[in-house]
DNA sequence: TTGTATGCGTTATCAC
DNA sequence: GTGATAACGCATACAA
């Protein structure tokens, strides 16, 4: 198509280039009268400007990408709904990436950072491990981790993040088991090797409620889920069987997230079990879907949409110059009756 | 940060600029001896090309950007997956970008092209009627339709789809409601103006499905769902529980789509109802999460993952200067079983 | 096979 | 208030 340009404004509307320059990005003085004129001719031919140009000329776009891991986990998927929004009523297109579990997100934020000039980064649902403090600074624009824990050697001004504390919360929902009578409790998650992940470290959290219950760790009841296909109900599905035929005398299981949860859910019912009658399931992360399954499903909520909200105002915090920051909210055990409380009275 | 440029890399290098873009782009001719040894400097030093400086050069970037409209919605989440992984694999960026209900995805699109120098673009989950000659005509890249039934007077070589008829579809989910005796169908959607969108033609197939049967269409039985937050559950759920206490009888619904149709179980159990000894229900699209629910439950399904190949097969030959093509899939209903016979022996 | 020079559409620094 | 003009980093026609 015949792309029109400042310089054909500028000759339509009988000034120079700097002055539409000046009108189109209201940066120094123009009289109103020229103002309303360049004006009059961009909207008749419909002009906007060519960000490639634009950006080549900042050496910085208004670019901003978010990079996550398993991009189709529900629980990700309202975060970025979340973000989409609020960065594009900033007026900052989305660039938005998948990154698989063999790629390191932070490697992949500095290629796509240099690639495209970004402005800024979110990364979601990466691994800390990885990270190294000379990455950081090759990344080089300001960069928020958002549902990663990071718990390292890194200089902590060189990024942001908003977490909630993983072992904490997984630490209180196995207290939250044990309270209501529960000694055989089963641990669903996903092991991806040693990288320090949520899934590690609510893991943790479920050993440390254990050992400090006295009850020992019985290695039966943690399933580190056979990797499945699909987005995750199978894999919970198909390691609470296990889990099932392992431990017949098991009476509750803690999913390390609600869509295990929800897999775990249909396992126990599919082979007669009812809920919580015969067994009680809580999972993690506070998923719409877990109020409207049938049972309803106990879960550990985490303020997705405000966590994604902090997120977005750290990032333009920071690319407006301000302090890298760290935040770590609280969640909270969501009861809605799929824990059973076997307390002996 | 110090960004190193292609000037740099010659200089480096010793060699000349022309040199260096050649052995990037593997265009013109390079001794092996020099291609190597600029290689090696490009290595050294983590050299990577300014996209910006790139696109503007070739006035065309190798941006494609994916709009889609409810990006929550769990259907499109497949869809958007397989597409971003797709385009990754074949070195295009995916720019993804969310729209609200009232805007129009073609006017976004068009000025997301001017804008970025995008040179493909998908749009997911649109309503076709806005659509217009001259839109598209003005936006001047290769464009597929995905999911959006396109029943204008456009001429359709300007475009590309994947659909299914959702018409037809829906009147096959009708239909065998029918024939598994009911006659009682409640029918639930959303209802959203004078658009073309896949609601209102899978209420027409509801529609002709009921009059070719002789069944009255009885508007009480309808219900256009009343909006509500969230991911939709929650319109699902409200929907039903009014259309159960106009229609005492009903023993059936066919829901427009699965996230309305788990909203609606919920709503049926919740009150007492069994699924489906007193109430059938059957959604639409095909997502994973019907499988898990409890009872798992009918649905049309939709072949997401193909559909989306599709889509982006058909882009990447548009951008190679392929004609369009149109493409309609077929669903086909899974029963698992939450859709009782009730018919007379 | 290789290097030089030009321009892609902007923004910003100057003069006026 | 306004208008030339020099970069920004790259691809490429053209000369060598």
């Amino acid at each position: 198509m015949a792309n029109i340009n400042i310089k054909d404004i500028a000759r339509l509307s009988g000034v120079g280039i700097a002055t539409v320059s000046r009108v189109i990005n209201q940066t120094g003085a123009v009289s109103e009268k020229t103002k309303k004129k360049v004006m009059d001719v961009i909207n008749e031919y419909n002009y906007i400007p060519n960000n490639n140009a634009r950006n080549l000329k900042l050496t910085q776009s208004e670019n901003i990408a978010l990079i996550v891991k398993y991009m189709s986990n529900p629980f990700f998927i309202k975060m970025i709904d979340v973000i989409e929004i609020e960065m594009a009523s900033r007026g900052f297109p989305l660039l938005i990436q998948n990154v698989d579990e063999s790629s390191d997100e932070l490697d992949i934020a500095i290629s796509e950072s240099m690639h495209s000039n970004l402005c800024g980064i979110i990364i979601m649902g990466g691994s800390y491990s990885s990270y190294t403090e000379a990455k950081f600074k090759q990344l080089g624009i300001p960069c928020v981790l958002l549902t990663v824990n990071s718990e390292g050697n890194v200089d902590p001004s060189l990024y942001s993040s908003v977490i909630i504390d993983d072992e904490k919360e997984a630490y209180k929902a196995t207290k939250y088991l044990i309270d209501m009578g529960h000694t055989n409790i089963g641990f669903l998650y996903k092991d991806v090797g040693n990288l320090v992940t949520p899934n590690i470290l609510r893991y943790q959290g479920y050993k440390r409620a254990l050992l400090e219950s006295g009850i020992p760790l019985d290695e039966n009841l943690v399933s580190n889920g056979t990797p499945a296909s699909g987005a995750g109900f199978r894999v919970g599905f198909l390691a609470m069987k296990q889990l099932m035929q392992k431990n017949p005398s098991m009476t509750a299981v803690f999913a390390f997230s609600d869509v295990l949860a929800i897999g775990a859910a249909k396992a126990a019912l599919a082979s007669g079990k009812r809920i919580p009658e015969d067994i009680s399931i809580i999972g993690f992360d506070g998923i719409e879907m877990t109020e409207f399954y049938n049972p309803s499903l106990d879960t550990v909520y985490q303020p997705a949409i405000e966590m994604a909200l902090s997120a977005v105002s750290m990032l333009h915090g920071m690319m407006n110059g301000e302090k890298s920051q760290h935040m770590v909210y609280d969640s909270v055990i969501m009861k809605r009756g799929s824990v059973k409380n076997i307390q002996k009275p």
